[in-house]
RNA sequence: UGCCCCUUAGCUCAACUGGCAGAGCGUCUGACUCUGAAUCAGAAGGUUCCAGGUUCGAAACCUGGAGGGGCAACCA
C-alpha cells in the first residue's frame, strides 16, 4: 500500500494501526481539506479524573497529531459551574502528561466565555437564536416527543430588538436563573430531537472555579463545543458515538456563524472494559459513597488508580493501539488489558522471591545458624540486562502455603510428604515430617536438603518436576502484599436486576491484604520499584511503603495455567 | 412509535473499497525450562445477523427483515 500520509518524518518508529479516522485524515492531508495542517483536541470536562476511555481518546487524538505532523489542544469544556474544579484540571493535566503526551495549546472554553457571546449576538442578529422565556417544562413539552413534532412557543417570533436587549439584559445579570434561555431558531418538527431548537446559554448565578463570580451566562455544550473547536482551528473534532446526533447542530452552528472549513466531527466507539465501570458518574459514585478509597484507588480504572497500581503509561498505550478504533460499541475483555501490562513488564522488571502465606519448613540435616548466599538472576533469560543478587539460605524457611499439599493430586509437582522439589536458585529438598497444631493445621515442615544440589541440579541426573520459591525465615523482611482483584464479580457490572445497579456487583473480594516475607535485597530500593514476585506476579511498592513496613500492591497476577487445571479437577 | 448508528472467530479489530475471510488477545496441544511464568511450534475456532436481489464473482452493492445501541438535561 502506498504511503500518501505525507507524515514520513513525525511518525514514530511503529507504524500504527490504520483505523477508518486515520484514513479520513490521511485523506485530509492528501486531498488538502481543510487548508491546514490535521489539529486535534482533548476535550475533558474538568469535573472527575480521567480514566480508560479517556487514555483511548488520548491516544488517538494526540497520536493523530504525531502521525501526522499536526497539532493537538489540551481544551477543557468548563461550560458549568456546578461540577467542576482545578483540582481536576490538575489531575487531567498531571495525567495526560503522564501518559507520554503534550499539548500544543492548552484551553479552556470559559477564556472563550466573551467571543460565544459575540456569537450568541450574531445569531440573533441574523434571527437564527431567540431569547425564549419560558420554563424548563414548557419548554420541554414545546419539543414534541420522537414520534411527534414540536410547537413553537409564544416567544419564538420576538423581534431581533427585543431578543437582543434580553440577552444583553441576560449577560448583565438582571435575571435570576431559569428566567430566560436562549436558544437557536432551527426546526421544531425535526426528526432530529438534537434540532428542535436546541438551547444555546443559560443563566447560572454561580462562581465558576476559574472565572468567578464575572459570568452568569453560561453557554452549553452544544453551543460551546463546535465553537471553541472552529475557534482553535480543529480539523477533526473526535468524540463518542453518543454525540452522534449533536453532529447536525455541530455543522449548524460553525455554518451559521460563518466559520469556512470548520472542522469536522467524527465518532467513534467508546470503550467498555470488563469487570469496571467507565463513567465518570458512576466513579464518582464508588468515591463518595466509600467504596473505593479515592479516585487513585488502585482498583480504580482511572489513570490515577491505575498508575498508584503500577501499571506503565507504556501498558496503556500499547493496549489502546491493539484494542483498535471503530464504529461498533466495544466491549473489551479484561484479558487483554492484563496481556498488555505483563508484555510490557515482563523483560523489564527484576524478579525476587516473597512468600504470600509462610509456612515454615525446617531442614533438619543443615547446620543452625549458617547463612548461604545463593547467587539469584534478577532478570529473564530473554532480557537484555543479566543482574544478579543474593539471597540468603538458612535453617529454617518460609515457601507458601499453596506450594504443599499433604494428599496431592498426581500432576501436582510441588512439596508433599516424601516428594522431593527444587528450592528456586537454591537447593533440592524432600519433605518428610508434617507437623501439625491442635486443631490440625499444617504449621510446619521438616524436611532434609542434599547438599550436593545447590547448582540446583543433582550431580546424579535425577530429576525433580517442581521448582517452588522461598525466603528465608530469620534473614527475610515481613511485608504487607495488597492483592487487588477486579473492581466487579461480573463482566457487565450494570447487567444487575431492575431493583438494583452497578455497585450491588462490586467483588467484596476486590482487595485482600496478606502479611507474607521477602527477601532482604528489596530494602534498598526506592518506593514505586517494580518487581515480580517469581511464580506469584507483577508488584510494585506502595508510596506508603517504608523500611520499616514494606507494603507492595499486585499489578497483575502471572499467568496460571496450574489454577486453570485445578478448576478442571 | 420518529430519526440516526452498529452487526465478520469467544473478545477486539482487519480484509488495499466487488476477486482465495486474516491478525492480536483468549482457548487447546506439544517443545523448552531452576518461574506450572516467559518463549517457541502447532491446532481448534466462520451460514461474514437473516431472507431475497444485482454480478462471472458479494463480508462489501440494492431491497426487506431481525437483533443491539443512541436521541425527547437549562449535563458533557
Amino acid at each position: 500500500m502506498p504511503d500518501t500520509t505525507a507524515s514520513d518524518s513525525a511518525a514514530p518508529a511503529a507504524s500504527p494501526r490504520r483505523d477508518f479516522i486515520r484514513e479520513m485524515v490521511a485523506d485530509d492531508v492528501v486531498a488538502g481539506r481543510f487548508g491546514r495542517a490535521p489539529a486535534t483536541r482533548f476535550p475533558p470536562e474538568p469535573n472527575g479524573f480521567l480514566h480508560m476511555g479517556h487514555a483511548k481518546s488520548i491516544c488517538l487524538n494526540f497520536g493523530i497529531a504525531q502521525e501526522f505532523g499536526g497539532t493537538c489542544n489540551l481544551r477543557f469544556d468548563d461550560t458549568n459551574p456546578f461540577t467542576e474544579d482545578v483540582k481536576y484540571v490538575e489531575s487531567i493535566k498531571r495525567d495526560v502528561q503522564w501518559l507520554g503526551f503534550q499539548w500544543d495549546g492548552e484551553y479552556y472554553a470559559s477564556d472563550y466565555f466573551e467571543q460565544l457571546y459575540e456569537f450568541a449576538e450574531r445569531l440573533v442578529n441574523n434571527g437564527r437564536a431567540y431569547v425564549d422565556s419560558q420554563n424548563e417544562s414548557e419548554i420541554r413539552a414545546g419539543r414534541g416527543t420522537v414520534t411527534s413534532a414540536g410547537v413553537a412557543g409564544p416567544y419564538r417570533n420576538r423581534s431581533v430588538e427585543e431578543n437582543l436587549d434580553l440577552l444583553r439584559r441576560m449577560r448583565a445579570g438582571e435575571f435570576a436563573d431559569g428566567a430566560h434561555v436562549l436558544r437557536a431558531k432551527a426546526n421544531l418538527a425535526h426528526p432530529n430531537m438534537i434540532m428542535r431548537d436546541p438551547l444555546l446559554m443559560r443563566i447560572r448565578h454561580a462562581p465558576h472555579y476559574r472565572r468567578g463570580n464575572d459570568w452568569c451566562l453560561y453557554p452549553l455544550y452544544d453551543f460551546a463545543h463546535g465553537l471553541s473547536d472552529a475557534i482553535e482551528g480543529i480539523t477533526r473534532s473526535l468524540c463518542t458515538l453518543e454525540f452522534k446526533d449533536n453532529r447536525e447542530i455541530y455543522d449548524w452552528l460553525v455554518r451559521e456563524v460563518g466559520f469556512v472549513n470548520p472542522p469536522r466531527q467524527t465518532e467513534f466507539a467508546r470503550l467498555e472494559l470488563d469487570y469496571t465501570v467507565l463513567s465518570k458518574r458512576k466513579l464518582l459514585r464508588l468515591v463518595n459513597e466509600g467504596h473505593v478509597s479515592g479516585w487513585d484507588d488502585p482498583r480504580m480504572p482511572t489513570i490515577a488508580g491505575l498508575r498508584r497500581r503500577g501499571v506503565r503509561p507504556e501498558a496503556i498505550r500499547a493496549f489502546c493501539e491493539v484494542i483498535g478504533v471503530a464504529r461498533k460499541d466495544a466491549r473489551v475483555e479484561i484479558a487483554t488489558f492484563e496481556h498488555a501490562i505483563r508484555d510490557d513488564l515482563n523483560t523489564i522488571v527484576p524478579r525476587v522471591l516473597s512468600v504470600l502465606q509462610p509456612l515454615k519448613v525446617v531442614l533438619t540435616n543443615y547446620p543452625e545458624g549458617q547463612i548461604e548466599q545463593m547467587e539469584a538472576a534478577s532478570y529473564p533469560p530473554d532480557s537484555a540486562r543479566n543482574e544478579t543478587r543474593l539471597v540468603p539460605f538458612t535453617r529454617e524457611l518460609f515457601v507458601d502455603r499453596d506450594d504443599f499439599m499433604e494428599d496431592p493430586p498426581k500432576k501436582f509437582f510441588r512439596l508433599a510428604p516424601g516428594k522431593e522439589v527444587r528450592l528456586r536458585f537454591g537447593y533440592l529438598i524432600t519433605c518428610h515430617e508434617v507437623v501439625k497444631n491442635d486443631a490440625g493445621d499444617v504449621i510446619e515442615l521438616r524436611c532434609t536438603y542434599d547438599p550436593a544440589t545447590r547448582s540446583g541440579n543433582a550431580p546424579d541426573g535425577r530429576k525433580v518436576q517442581g521448582t517452588i520459591h522461598w525466603v528465608s525465615a530469620t534473614e527475610s523482611l515481613p511485608c504487607e502484599v495488597r492483592l487487588y482483584d477486579r473492581l466487579f464479580s461480573q463482566a457487565d457490572p450494570d447487567a444487575v436486576p431492575d431493583e438494583l445497579d452497578f455497585i450491588s456487583a462490586l467483588n467484596p473480594e476486590s482487595l485482600v491484604v496478606m502479611h507474607g516475607r521477602i527477601e532482604p535485597s528489596v530494602a534498598k530500593d526506592a518506593v514505586g520499584t517494580r518487581y515480580q514476585f517469581e511464580r506469584t506476579g507483577y508488584f510494585m511498592s506502595d508510596e506508603a511503603s517504608t523500611a520499616d513496613a514494606l507494603v507492595f500492591n499486585r499489578i497483575v497476577s502471572l499467568r496460571d495455567s496450574w489454577a486453570k487445571e485445578v478448576k478442571k479437577m
